[in-house]
DNA sequence: TCGGGCATGTAATACGTTACATGATTCA
DNA sequence: TGAATCATGTAACGTATTACATGCCCGA
């Protein structure tokens, strides 16, 4: 069996999978944690909700909700919990890499030192900043490292990656800096 | 003056910096080598083409083509020159990230550990390919470092943005497949 | 009483991919 | 002769963002 659902219906399940959940809950967990390596606003994922309830891989209760709809608290059916199963370990299929500074990067040849080096400092406070936070929580995580088959285990891996991407992207800026501080003093007095 | 050209258009122009091109090389370079930070197909270049010479940041000169349309050799305005410029050390917005390998990592507790650590193993190998391509172009990079003001700045700042980026990856895959054989043998035979 | 959080949805727009359509030249 | 490369473009579809629209409850 094929899977059919989009990326997001699998990164909605993995979150019903840990809580049962409203759609507005979904969304503000597509903000944080999962917004570090997915993202969605809350009109994207009340649409896939029902497509999934349509496939049948997930289900909802009613409640009295504030506004005028009803408050809708889904969950995983046993069906999606399977294909959920089966689409983590199927291989990535490879994606686009989208990344701006990047780019900015391919052409700074053309532009001025002194701008760039404030950008990639900006840069670098920003991921220094993140690394620092995650770092306080590998602490915690390491203290009692959670258990494969619990949902820590998942919490804690994918922490681990964003504290090694942190790590190697303030590592570039610095470099980048470096780079540039010298083509800055080779300009003020060339050979 | 803001920006109103997306970044798309960014990256064309950046192609046209280093030399004049046609939509179809142009397209050949959003494969590679560009393709490693950004992406877009034929069809989406050309249509960008368009919207840049209404805006004046490109014009183009006339060939003859194979097949029934002439072929355009396309080239950056002065205006398209300041405006890449201007772009270039302007702080990216934040982008949504999106990384299915990870989104996969997030939902892993309740997968199996055996096709983890093969999911894993050739995510490896992918990334130990690209990090030993990447290294021998760095060696070849080191040997004469290209200038700031020349293209050459721009290719060995994105490459070294790669390299660091791989290792990242390859030591954090590593240290997945680590922690997926601890898991395993924990299950073979449990306290 | 006014703004923010909770909670649902639709509609318009923008962005991106895939498929369609044409046709010369070159190489196996 | 048949596929690959060069070269242009349009059309259809799918995905994602932003704005619109409603309305209760709670705290400042």
């Amino acid at each position: 069996m094929t899977a059919t659902t989009s990326t997001l219906g699998f990164a909605i399940l993995a979150v019903l999978a840990r809580a049962d959940s409203t759609g507005y809950e979904i969304a503000g967990r597509m903000r944080h944690p999962i917004g570090r390596f997915w993202t969605a606003g809350h009109s994207q994922i009340h649409a896939d909700l029902q497509r999934l309830r349509a496939a049948g891989l997930v289900e909802y209760v009613t409640a009295a909700g504030p506004g005028p709809q009803e408050k809708k608290v889904y969950s995983v059916t046993p069906e999606g919990l399977g294909a959920l199963r089966d689409w983590v370990t199927e291989p990535p299929r490879p994606q686009p890499e989208r990344d701006e500074l990047v780019l900015k990067t391919y052409a700074a040849w053309l532009a001025d030192p002194a701008r760039l080096i404030e950008m990639f400092r900006t840069a670098l406070r920003h991921h220094e900043e993140r690394l620092a936070e995650y770092e306080s929580t590998w602490a915690a995580v390491e203290e009692a490292p959670p258990a494969f088959g619990t949902s820590g285990f998942g919490n804690m891996a994918a922490l681990r990656c964003g504290l090694t991407y942190e790590r190697h992207r303030a590592e570039w800026c610095r470099w980048m800096i470096d780079q540039l501080l010298r083509a800055q003093s080779d300009g003020e007095h060339p050979a």
